[in-house]
Parts: structure tokens; sequence; C-alpha cells
RNA sequence: AGGCCCAUAGCUCAGUUGGUUAGAGCGCUACGUUGACAUCGUAGAGGUCAGCGGUUCAAGUCCGCUUGGGCCUACCA
């Protein structure tokens, strides 16, 4: 509690002394981030009489470190949030963070490595006390983070994806998936990678082009002379091959049908199969057959009800059944030597190079392997259908709805889901075992002893996927599966912020899952944002060393900047070109709300003060002129929050301020104020607009507003503690003043203009000069005429 | 191989359902500092809206093609 006594100086400091010529962010953000958390503002009710609006943090790693993508989104469900927070509604925005299973455990595992030992050698109990370990750690960073960008989360309800509630909603879904069927354990060929140990599912497995090689491999036709060739990208695969296949309408080889050839080095016996699988065109139109370590034969292999052959193990290495010379190699050293043998044998026929795809491992960067082995898999069929329904129905909004398309495409042919990995980071998946074998599905060891009638069971080792316990973020964290007033009160949720590169992982599960376990959809909303690039346009990465820190960035601009500047980027469907320069425009933003506060606050008069509404009767053109303007502002910004069009929200609340309220208002309050040209109301009108503009900024950028609103005077009128509680201003109808409006135009035209002619024809701006105007109508005349000591003082 | 997106000022981008003279920020030029703000003010320069064709009274905007970028999906040995 070191802090206590300097945090009380801080804010008793706020509001009451003189104003600094150059606002310091640093020197109250951080103060206001704890008075809020100190007073609960962001704790939502369950059950409220208020409507709800609620969204669910997208979580990020436990031991992770958030970077600028986490700022964007963060910026824009905080900016959400807070809007509706202010509108009056219920608002929950629940944070908590993710065990992101192979990501967390390679970490430990590489430092475990710098300490010479390893999981392994660990065992699991003491392997997964050090990740728990990590994770506390580690732990309280996320937050630490999300308060420096003034995130408004309701930190009571923080929930974690290994925590005891979440692991209970896992366990839940797990067991009635399987009770359904649609959970299943089988022998299938999956992506397997071998550096990591565990099985992959499609989506981890990135295909990237690479230049290989296609080898021209002879074959001896058996009882004949003739040799057939097959061309191949993984020669060291031929020692699993099972048949040769072909197409059934290839002229040159319909002698072959019946047949069988001869597989070198080995000499098993391979019957030629026709597929019209085959393509004819490419290599010879002949095709090994490998069963078990390529997913296009191991589908062949099922058709033809032809064997497998294990030839790699797990390890990446040929096992036995690779044969003498081969066995205990390294998959790609396997390569080089059975190349190297087939051609000393006389049975290489030529090497041609080949431009083709192959799958990677997006953890681990190596090329995936293709095993078979038993795994579980999710059969997600049936709940893609309905996820497919609810977009094409539009109770899920894709914003943008660019995204319908792939959204359709991928659902539609979606495959089962390997659900399995073998980690120990992460849940375990409740089956159990018997001695005889029998596989117990249930809740909890108890439960699977009672079903199996014995207690020697040994629980299935492998852990789940870690989006499988993300898919059920959106009520997993509100109590489910039980019946919770949190789930009753927030689900569905409202909004999901989140990055276009998880809507395969993360998003269009959630969809799933909430369709099939809790019968409604998860958020009514998508609202995905572009990635943030450099100022160059190039992706951030650590080995271009362009990647830019948002702690640091804060820290150099102010949160509210950074914040503004992430908001005023985000156009639907681009990527976020950041760059120093304009996040240092905002911050000069900043400070213009600053000195334009420090100005009403030095020249009211006394007993100006905040009002809640203003009546315009009575008052004088350029005040009914800034509050028509506020007026229409308030009533754009509001549609455009509610169109996600954050861009345009923020370019018309910057222009408002700056343009409108400091470029003229200010400018044409100056005589007013100072008592050369008195207006009625002048000083409650500056700072009845200013508090209202510093609500509508408030979303974007709350440290700053909060701290400005919090020196009006008056301003408890509108609330008695925080800006963040006060209601965001919406259009006032009465204050909308067409001729205002069109007599201000006609004098902000004739000052600019009178500036134009000044600079052109180089008069020297202090030059008093004598101006004669004629206009082109009475009302205008007689507005120019009224407002011609205005006219005066902004030209001179 | 399919699909999606993008091309507008020196740079990064807006530009709604087609409708006056295409906008902003940064950068640039000139001038300006005792009265909110130099993290500022005033004025200004700068665009064949990638190219070609079409629809229309009217196209940056709609349609087709071309070129050049980017991304996603995909089992071609």
């Amino acid at each position: 509690m070191s802090g206590t006594s300097t945090e009380t100086a801080a804010i008793n400091s706020i509001s009451k002394e003189e104003m600094d010529k150059r606002f310091d962010p640093a020197g109250y953000e951080q103060v206001w981030q704890r008075r809020w958390a100190e007073k609960g503002y962001f704790k939502a009710e369950a059950p409220s009489a208020k409507p709800s609006y609620c969204i669910m943090i997208p979580p990020p790693n436990v031991t992770g470190k958030l970077h600028v993508g986490h700022a964007l989104q963060s910026s824009i469900q905080d900016l959400l949030t807070r809007w509706r927070r202010m509108q009056g509604f219920n608002a929950l925005w629940l944070p908590g963070t993710d065990h992101a299973g192979i990501a967390t455990q390679l970490m430990v595992e590489r430092q475990l490595a710098t300490e010479g030992t390893s999981r392994r050698e660990l065992g699991r109990e003491l392997f997964l006390d050090r990740m728990w370990q990590w994770t506390e750690q580690y732990h309280g960073n996320i937050r630490e983070q999300l308060d420096l960008l003034g995130a408004s989360c309701d930190w009571t309800r923080e929930r974690f994806t290994l925590d005891a509630g979440l692991s209970r909603a896992v366990r839940e879904a797990f067991v009635r998936l399987y009770r359904e069927g649609l959970i299943t354990r089988g022998e299938y060929m999956v992506n397997w990678s071998p550096k990591l140990g565990t099985a992959v599912s499609d989506l981890e497995v990135e295909a990237k082009t690479v230049q290989g090689k296609l080898y021209y491999v002879a074959y001896a036709v058996e009882g004949s002379d003739e040799r057939i060739v097959v061309a191949t990208t993984r020669p060291e695969t031929m020692v699993g091959d099972t048949a040769v296949a072909l197409h059934p309408e290839d002229e040159r080889y319909t002698h072959l049908h019946g047949k069988a050839a001869v597989l070198p080095l080995v000499g098993r016996r391979l019957p030629f199969v026709a597929d019209t699988a085959v393509d004819r065109e490419l290599g010879t139109g002949l095709v090994k057959i490998t069963p078990f370590h390529d997913p296009n034969d191991f589908e062949m292999g099922k058709r033809h009800d032809l064997p497998g052959i294990t030839v790699i193990g797990l390890d990446g290495r040929m096992t036995a059944e690779a044969g003498p010379g081969f066995a205990g190699l390294d998959r790609f050293e396997a390569r080089e030597k059975i190349v190297e043998r087939l051609r000393d044998e006389g049975y290489l026929i030529k090497i041609e190079p080949h431009t083709h795809n192959v799958g990677h491992s997006q953890r681990s960067g190596e090329p995936i392997e293709p095993i078979v082995s038993t795994q579980w898999f999710c059969d997600v069929r049936s709940m893609a259908d309905q996820a497919l329904a609810v977009v094409r129905d539009g109770r899920v909004r894709l914003i943008p709805d660019s995204w319908d398309k792939t959204w359709e495409h991928w659902l539609t042919t979606i495959k089962p889901w390997c659900i399995s990995r073998q980690l120990w980071w992460g849940h375990q998946i409740p089956a159990w075992y018997t001695e005889d074998g029998r596989c117990i599905v249930a809740h909890s060891l108890e439960e699977a002893i009672a079903e199996a009638g014995t207690d020697r069971l040994t629980q299935d080792p492998d852990v789940l996927d870690t989006w499988f316990s993300s898919g059920l973020w959106p009520f997993s964290t509100l109590g489910w599966p039980d019946d919770t007033q949190d789930l009753r009160t927030f689900y569905p949720t409202d909004v999901l912020v989140t990055a276009f590169d998880i809507i395969f992982f993360w998003v269009a599960r959630m969809v799933m899952d909430g369709l099939h376990f809790m019968g409604d959809v998860p958020f009514r909303a998508v609202h995905l944002t572009g990635l943030v690039r450099d100022a160059e346009g190039q992706k951030m990465s650590k080995t271009k060393g362009n990647v830019m820190d948002p702690t640091e960035l804060i820290s150099e601009y102010g949160a509210d900047a950074l914040r503004f500047t992430l908001a005023s980027l985000d156009s639907p469907g681009r990527d976020i070109p950041l760059n120093r320069d304009q996040i240092a425009g905002y911050r000069a933003f900043g400070n213009k709300l600053w000195n334009a506060t420090r100005f009403a606050l030095s020249r009211i008069p006394a007993e100006a003060r905040v009002r809640e509404t203003i009546d315009p009767e009575g008052l004088a053109a350029p005040e009914r002129w800034i509050l028509s303007r506020l007026s229409r502002v308030a009533a754009e910004v509001d549609a455009r929050f509610e169109t996600f069009r954050f861009d345009e929200a923020c370019n018309r609340l910057y222009h408002f301020f700056w343009g409108d309220f400091c470029d003229w208002y200010i400018e044409l309050s100056k005589p007013a104020l100072s008592g050369e040209a008195p207006r009625p109301r002048v000083g409650d009108v500056l700072l009845t607009v200013l508090d209202r503009a510093l609500r509508l900024l408030h979303p974007v950028m709350p440290f700053l507003t909060e701290e400005l609103w919090q020196r009006l005077p008056g301003h408890e009128a509108i609330h008695s503690e925080t800006i963040c509680l006060a209601p965001y201003p919406r259009r006032e109808e009465g204050w909308e003043d067409d001729v205002a409006e069109a007599g201000m135009e006609a004098l902000t035209q004739v000052v600019t203009r009178v500036r134009a002619l000044r600079t052109e024809m180089g008069l020297p701006p202090k030059a008093k000069l004598d101006l004669h105007l004629n206009a082109a109508d009475s009302g205008t005349g007689r507005l120019l005429q009224e407002q011609s000591a205005l006219i005066q003082f902004l030209t001179r």
C-alpha cells in the first residue's frame, strides 16, 4: 500500500489547481483508472432493471503480452461498453484469459530446457505445478496492460479457461457431445507435428509453397518384364506402399488392371487399383499408394480396402516396419537414403524440380506428418449447419459482411475436428479406461467408477484442443452449465470484437457451441477488425523488428491518443497502418481539449455553470449555432457507433471540437466574455457545450475527458461522481437551428475570404483595414450587420 | 485451383443509397508568438480517383475486362 498517500494527493489535486499550459497524460491516467476501480463503476448487475449490454473479451494468452492488435480490439470494446454504460445500459465487459495450450506449454518447456531438464523428466504432476507457477507469475500482466489502456472491465467477473468453473463447463460439454454421438474416439489420419509430439487440427496446418522434387521411380510389373514408372514427392514413404493406382479410363494402362507391381527394395506385391481420383495428366498417371502416410492415399485405401503400414513413427523417424537400413532414420534422412538405394539399384529414372504446397505446423514451423493414430474427434456437421443458418438469416451479423462468403465456404466444407492433443497443459479428457479396455466418459472419476463398477481406471492422458474451451467462452464465463442469474441477464451477448484471423478457430466454434448448448446465438454481431501494421503497411514481426509495443506507445503519447488513433483507423475490411505521427496528432488533439477547457475556466464569469439543458430562446446567433452543431454531431456520432463506424465517429468528433468549437466558437466568444460585446449566457453555453463534447468523447478518450470534466463548474448537475456514468448526449431537436447555421456559414465565409484577401494582397496581419460588404440578400445583410462587431474582431 | 479485398494528394487513408468545385491527418510553402493552445494560428500549393470499355441526364461511386498488390481456403502424387 505504499502508493496510497501519493495517490490521494494526486486525486485531491484534480480539478483544484491551476491548469498547466501543456497537458500531461501520465499525470492523471492511472490515478483515474485506480479511482474508477475502487468506486466499482464498472461492476455490472445481475439481475438488473436496466437493459443489458455485454461484450466478452477475446481472452488473451494468460502469460502473454498485449500487442497493438489487442490494444485495437480492447479500445473498441471499451468504447462500446462505455458508450452503452453512459446510455444507461447495464453494461458488462467481461475480462479473462486463455490457457493457450501449446503456446504456453512450449514456453515453459523452453525454460526447462535451459535448466537442463524436460517435462518428461519432471513427470506430469511436477510439470503441471510448474505450469501453474508460470501462469500465476504472469497472470497479472494482462490486467495491468488493460488498465493502462483504460479498459472498463468488470474484474469481479474475471475468468480463466482452466479455472474450476470453466473446467466443469468443458467436461459437461464433452460428456453431452459424447452421449449425443458427436464426439467419438477412433483411428484416423491426423496432422501430426513430430517436434511438438501432438496431433493438431486442420486449422493449425499452414500450407507453404516449397521448391521440392518429383522423383520418378520404376516398379516392376509382377510376372512380366515390364516396368512402370510412378512419380512421388516423398520417396521415403514408398516402403509403406500397398498399391499402385491408375485412372480406370487411362488407355495407357488398361493392360495393368488386375495385375500387381513389385515394390523396389522391399519386394512387396502392390496390386493395381483403378480410381477416378487419379490425375492422368500428372506425373506418369500412376500413383503409389501409401495409405498410412498420405491423406489422399488414406481415403483411397479405405475405398479399395487396402492395408496400411506405419513406416514413420510419432517421433518423425522411420519405424522397424520401414525395414533394415532405414529404421531409426529421421524422415528426411530416410528420403536421401532411399533415393540413394533406388539410384544404386537402378530404379531411379529421373528427378525433376517440383513446386508444390506442403502443410507446415503453424506452431513449430516443421512439415506436418500425416499419420494414423487414435484420437478424439468431434463431428461438427450438424452444428455447422446451424451456424450457417444464423448468418444467413442475420441472427448473427458479420461486420463487414464480406466475410459471409468465407463463413459459408468454410462451414459447408467442414470436416470432423480432431480435439485431442498429446499435451499436458489443458483440460484432460474426461474419459477413463478399464483394465479390460472399456472406455467410460463421465463428468468425474466418481461417476466413471460408478458406471464402470470398478475403481481400477486410467484416465485418458490427452488434453483437449484449447479452442474446445474457448468455444464455450460466451456462456461458460457466465456460469453455465448452471442456470445462473448472470447467464439469464447477459446471454446472448451483444457484440464480439476480434481479428479476422480467428474467425474459424474461435468465432465459428462459439456460434456452433452457443446454438448447440444454449439454443441461442452467442452474440448478435461480430465486428472483425483488420490487422495492425506498421507505418509502411508491413506486417509487424519480431524478425523485422517493427513491432510496436502498446505499453511504450501509451507512455509516450498517452492512452487516450492511442485509443483515438486506433478507433479512427478502424475502417471496415481494412488493415490498420499505425504510425507515430498520427498518434502524435491525436495527442495534440488532447492538448487542444485541455487548452480549450483551460480557456473556458479562465474566462467565464463566476456564475457560469454547466446546465442540464439550455433554452436557445434569447441567445445570440453564435450560441444558437454552436448548440445546433452540437446536437447534429451527437446524432451523427450515435449513429456511427451503432453501425460500428468508429472511424467516422472519431472524425466528426475531431472536427466538431477542433473546427466548430475551438476555431470558431471560442474565437466568437472572446469579445463577449471580455465584456467588449456582451451576449446573454455565453458562459453557460460555453460550459454546457464543453460538458457535452467531453461526454461525447469519453468512450474514446476516457481519461482526459474525466480529468477535464471534473473541473467544470456545475458538472455535478449531470452526474454527482463521474463522467463514466453521466448520460451520453443525444440529439436535442430544440437546438437545431437552420437559420443560425446558415447565418454563421455566411459569417465564416466572409471572415475566411477577408483573411485570404489580406494574404493575397500581402497586408500585414495586424494592419487595420476598412471593410465594405454587399450582401446578396436582405436576410444575410441583416445578419452580417448584426454580427459586424464579430466580423471586425475576427478580421481586424 | 477457387474465393475475398485493395488501387483516390508526396505518405497513410475517408468518400454512405450515383448528384454542385473529390475530403482529412501528416508532410510541404508563406506569414504570425504578451492573453486557451507553437502539441498553436491564418492563408496556400498539391489529385487524368490504376488502365480500357459500358450503363446513365450525371460515375471516384454501378457493370465488364486488363494490369498491379494483399489475404483466405484447397488432398493434385
